[in-house]
DNA sequence: TCCGTGACTTTAT
DNA sequence: CATAAAGCCACGG
């Protein structure tokens, strides 16, 4: 496992603000790595950070997750219906997101 | 080193 | 809207 890889991952997500949501693609291009390598760092150390605003392109994360991220989008007034998040006007910027990280390292 | 696998993405049917 | 296919990258057997 490349920790620092982890380490810029856990970073990036940390600067997505309440109310927003980022792709796990947004997220790879920021850190420099792939989107399935986000997804499987997440899997281990999302409990660190605010896990339910990084979702998939489509806007949806699998079943189980989807139920308990529910919960937060409402509290944080994002969008959402069965279980998928309306990316259209909670998508964070990736350039923005980008400066936030570089700003944050 | 090859191969399967996965919280992915994009394009084409 | 549902499938399929190909690309993607790191990990583990």
């Amino acid at each position: 496992m490349d920790e620092f890889a982890v380490q810029r991952v856990l970073l990036a997500v940390d600067q997505v603000p309440p109310g927003w949501v980022a792709s796990y693609g947004d997220i790879g291009a920021v850190v420099g790595v792939g989107p399935r390598q986000v997804g499987a760092i997440l899997r281990e150390h999302g409990d660190q950070v605010a896990w339910w605003r990084v979702v998939s392109a489509a806007g949806t994360l699998p079943a189980p997750l989807a139920g308990r991220a529910a919960a937060h989008w409402d509290a944080e007034g994002v969008a959402h219906a069965d279980g998928r998040v309306d990316l259209s006007g909670h998508r964070v910027d990736r350039v923005a997101l980008a400066a936030a990280y570089a700003r944050a390292v």
